[in-house]
DNA sequence: ATAATGACGACTC
DNA sequence: CGAGTCGCCATTA
């Protein structure tokens, strides 16, 4: 590829930009919008909306981004769980597990006897799809094979 | 720029 | 099933 008009660089060096750059410009808008678009009623776990927000492989920084969620804030971080539709917001402040939990219910969220989401019944159905699962070490071994 | 941390995820014991 | 450990990546100090 040789010849490329200064007039479209621009636009390039801008798209390029943006994909160079870490994330800091857009990682948590996207996590935030990927949670917003949560229905009510259901829930999503940290890696799927990691690999909504475009980090499959960074399931821990939608939880950062939801730890820097300003309170008020119009995102509906209760429906975020962890895998197995754990409450892992317990890490950090009890408080506000109960708080997560009991919105939840308030949706019409199940729980079962260990205080997790019955994923099978609320688990976004969406990203289910989107988010799959990558080949575990085990996998490749078995696919190697 | 390097080091430490984290509302995770999955594996192993 | 619960607790401990490693891996992943981005953010913060």
């Amino acid at each position: 590829m040789a010849s490329r008009k200064p007039v479209k660089k621009r636009a390039a060096t801008r798209r390029v930009r943006e994909a160079a750059l870490p994330a800091s410009n857009s990682s948590y808008p996207r996590i935030y919008a990927a949670v917003r678009r949560i229905p009510r009623g259901k829930v999503a776990t940290y890696g799927q909306i990691a690999a909504l927000a475009g980090l499959p492989h960074a399931p821990r920084v939608p939880g950062y981004a939801l730890h820097a969620l300003p309170p008020g804030s119009p995102v509906p971080w209760h429906r975020v769980v962890a895998a197995g539709g754990k409450l892992s917001l317990g890490r950090l402040s009890l408080d506000g597990a109960t708080t997560q939990r009991l919105r939840l219910e308030h949706e019409g969220v199940a729980f079962d006897g260990r205080g997790c989401v019955v994923l099978a019944k609320h688990q976004w159905a969406v990203a289910a799809r989107a988010v799959q699962s990558r080949p575990r070490a085990r996998d490749l071994d078995a696919d190697l094979d």
